[in-house]
DNA sequence: TGAAATGTTGGGGCG
DNA sequence: ACGCCCCAACATTTC
């Protein structure tokens, strides 16, 4: 029976779809290959370096991987190093003749793929790339001139056109054919830090996905931007390390609105649009790989940003003297996640109120996110400095303490993650230096002296931007 | 998936 | 009864 398979012996090597169900590159293994051998590759600095509310999620994950290739009889191997010099290693003490992984969208990425298919070649091995981070291929939704959409929205009517043509996930039998590989010391097991913990598997994020539809999706359109409320599906960071795969998601959500009552449908219909600028970051990322480099507006590449360090820092530590902005930059700290309103409001400040580059955002919110996705976050990052797709003939500055007034009406966001702030009523925790001296003082709250001075004033600033912003058009 | 400035309307107090 | 002013509430325009 082996006769049909193409290959002896394939290397799985996962990487950004740590899961076992519905993961093309190891269903495709099984199916092309006598043997499977479920590899990861791990950076040196993933171990080394400072562990980040990201690190530990990507840890948890890969433990919750092991876990489940040993429920099916195997188990995870592991490189060390990078990618470039561990697979084709790899490949050579396994005696590999493919390597099955899953596709990226980033031009450095894809770069470095190509490279290694080459390499691989050299050594008689494949390198073959299953398309999954997405539910439609780039390539499938394009307009009438077969250019790439810029503008969400019809992009969003072409992609519900073919919604139907996503695939259905595949689920994988209970046993994997393995090798058998004698040395120990290659299992994830053999690091100090795989032991299993509680929340590991993978199933975890399918009893999120299950409950955020039972529970949530109903109230999603309104819920979904209070912070303080739990009203999102908090799949990000699975989608992001793959734990969970996105067909699964939009499957599930699918069904999930066909039993739904109607009021409950736009709920619904809300997540899986959400679901939707996701994949338009993706193909604005293959199809615009210069985002990743610079602004996605040709105009707005001079712009002069500040290099205030003082200040990136004070917002970086959530101490900008705005509630809403300081709490929600602790929250990333602490969690490595930040509710969606958060991001926006964040980014409006460190952009239009500090005149710091979105890119430097970019990055710290990459550090420590553990959703960081390449696309959504540049896509994000873009928007909100307004120098990406979907160009509003507007500026968009946010107002810090009319957002919060809006979304966090009763301070419970602020109050969850500023503790010096606990104490204020509801009429003045957006603005704490609206209160007089006394009443500072009644509340342990002294501005300048238990919580910072406002960083800068937003009205000033304000101005400022629009300033900035015309003389570069 | 803005916010502020400006314009309009209508009710109430008041002479 | 009427005009005038103030101002809140809402709508429109502008950046």
């Amino acid at each position: 029976m082996s006769a049909h398979r193409p290959y002896r012996r394939i290397l799985v090597w996962f990487r950004r779809a740590l899961r076992v169900d519905d993961n093309p590159a190891l269903w495709n293994a099984l199916h092309d290959g006598d043997e499977v051998v479920p590899l990861l590759c791990l950076s040196n600095a993933s171990l080394y370096q400072k562990l980040t509310e990201r690190r530990k999620f990507l840890r948890s994950a890969i433990r919750g991987l092991d876990a489940d290739l040993r429920d099916r009889g195997t188990a995870l191997h592991v490189r060390m190093g990078n990618p470039a010099v561990a697979i084709p290693a790899a490949v050579a003490a396994y005696q590999a003749d493919a390597v099955y992984a899953v596709a990226l969208h980033d031009a450095p990425g894809m770069h470095r793929d190509a490279r290694l298919k080459q390499e691989l070649a050299g050594m008689g091995a494949a390198l073959i790339l299953w398309p999954d981070r997405v539910m439609r291929e780039a390539n499938q939704v394009l307009n009438a001139a077969g250019s790439p959409y810029k503008v969400f929205t019809p992009y969003k009517r072409a992609w519900l056109h073919g919604a139907d043509d996503v695939p259905r996930p595949v689920s994988l039998p209970r046993q994997i054919r393995s090798a058998a590989i004698a040395d120990g010391s290659q299992l994830l097991a053999a690091l100090s830090w795989a032991s299993r913990g509680p929340g590991d598997e993978a199933v975890g994020a399918q009893r999120l996905l299950r409950a955020f539809l039972k529970n949530s999706a109903a109230h999603y359109s309104v819920r979904r931007d209070i912070p303080g409320v739990e009203g999102t599906s908090r799949l990000s960071p699975h989608l992001s390390v793959g734990t969970i795969s996105i067909r699964r998601v939009y499957w599930a959500a699918r069904e999930a609105a066909e039993h739904a009552a109607p009021s409950a449908r736009e709920g619904i219909s809300t997540f899986i649009s959400e679901l939707i600028w996701r994949e338009f970051y993706y193909q604005v990322l293959l199809h615009f790989p210069h985002v990743l480099e610079t602004a996605f507006r040709e105009e707005f590449r001079k712009l002069r940003w500040s290099e205030n360090a003082r200040h990136f820092a004070q917002w970086s530590e959530g101490m900008t003297g705005y509630p809403i902005v300081d709490a929600a930059m602790r929250q990333l700290l602490q969690e490595g996640w930040m509710h969606n309103r958060a991001r926006m409001i964040v980014a409006s400040f460190l952009t239009k109120d500090l005149h710091i580059s979105w890119q430097r955002g970019e990055q710290h919110f990459f550090r420590h996110l553990a959703d960081a996705d390449l696309a959504s976050n540049n896509g994000g990052w873009q928007w909100a400095a307004g120098t990406g797709t979907d160009a509003s003939p507007w500026f968009r500055i946010f107002n810090p303490v009319l957002q919060a007034k809006k979304f966090d009406p009763d301070g419970t966001y602020v109050r969850r993650y500023v503790p010096e702030l606990r104490a204020l009523p509801a009429s003045h925790i957006h603005e704490p230096w609206s209160m007089n001296r006394q009443e500072q003082e009644a509340h342990r709250c002294v501005v300048g002296k238990h919580y910072p001075r406002p960083l800068v004033d937003h009205h000033e600033q304000r101005a400022k931007t629009m300033m900035i912003y015309k003389q570069s058009l």
